[in-house]
DNA sequence: CCCCTTAGATAGATTTGCCTATCTTACTCT
DNA sequence: AGAGTAAGATAGGCAAATCTATCTAAGGGG
């Protein structure tokens, strides 16, 4: 260790380190130890931050979070928006989603209640940029403001976290056509 | 121990023991030797039929999907039958789905698959009880064929399992009815 | 009664991981 | 230069869990 990091840039490689962990070996088998290797530290650095495993786990799932907010689409149409947005999420949320239905289930397990400090990795940041597509549809008149209770709103987000919390993969491509194609647009016209 | 079990009697005693330790304790701190307490028996009974603890917590979870199989409903309308299938769910189902949330994340993670013997607890049984009401509601004239693609006639239950698996809970009756009646009935007619 | 199977009991080996205490030293600030 | 902070290093305590080896004896069958 030629030279030593302080402040964030070393809080931010030590999570980026445990995030690593998470991906690479899963909650289940996520160790102190092997994120003190990975980030090049010793275990007291670790402890000074963060009281214990669990601890560290959140902090670095909401790090990721923080670090991977998702762009608001605009491309003329409500289709194309959502779609577009479902693909972005389909192409880089997976492995967030698995690794916090690990630790969330787990940790519901353990306690009966969910952490306060996590939200959901497709509800972070998302709402806003679904009302923002809405708004641009209705303006358009490509909806019926009646028909967007907030259910059908997050319909599609809804069915592509099914997804990923059933396959623990990507959607195909196709099946998320036929989600906007077949259900969510037939339901706001 | 007064009376020793032998065969299905045993067996059956072990699984269930395994499974109330899952749902008391949850998948991530479940032990061997809490189910070797709760059961009354030794390691050996249990090495003797499971190789390991993951192979011990596969069986009970698949020994409970067949103790918990879902009557077919038969109300005479497609919303009742759907809402009523959709209710016994809700009632029924959080534990296991919380169970096998939990586990099957974690195989995923360790082995980049899912086990192989080990179904949806809402898929099992499913597709014929499901398929079943639709003919039904085919032959009462409810609903339009047409529009009975796989993933509508699998929608409500897969919206039911979302809510599983992001709230560990179940979900609101208003829900469910907000469900059938403004996002499946409206696409199937 | 005898033999066989295996349930239940128990001890033990081993490993692993969590977390804490302590020390040296790099680095910043005055 | 000196003081203070904390990063990096290391050792250690402790508990827990997994799984195996071995033994006794219950129970079934011939």
């Amino acid at each position: 260790m030629t030279e030593r990091r302080r402040g964030a840039a070393l809080e931010k490689a030590l999570l980026d380190a445990a995030w690593e962990e998470l991906t690479v070996h899963g909650y289940a088998k996520f160790t102190i130890d092997a994120v003190v290797k990975r980030a090049g530290t010793s275990p007291p650095v670790l402890y000074r931050r963060w009281s214990d495993r669990d601890e560290l786990v959140r902090a670095a799932i909401a790090h990721t979070l923080k670090e991977s907010r998702l762009d608001i689409p605009d491309t003329g149409s409500l289709r194309e928006d959502v779609l577009t947005l479902m693909r972005e999420i389909n192409a880089t949320r997976v492995q967030l989603a698995t690794v916090m239905i690990a630790h969330l289930a787990a940790y519901y397990q353990a306690t009966g209640t969910r952490p306060s400090d996590l939200t959901d990795p497709l509800t972070t940041g998302r709402k806003e940029a679904v009302d923002t597509l809405f708004d641009r549809a209705v303006e358009r008149g490509e909806v019926n403001p009646e028909h967007l209770t907030e259910r059908i709103k997050s319909l599609p987000f809804d069915l592509l976290r099914h997804e990923f919390l059933t396959t623990f993969a990507p959607a195909a491509d196709h099946a998320l056509e036929e989600i906007v194609d077949t259900i969510f647009l037939p339901l706001v016209r």
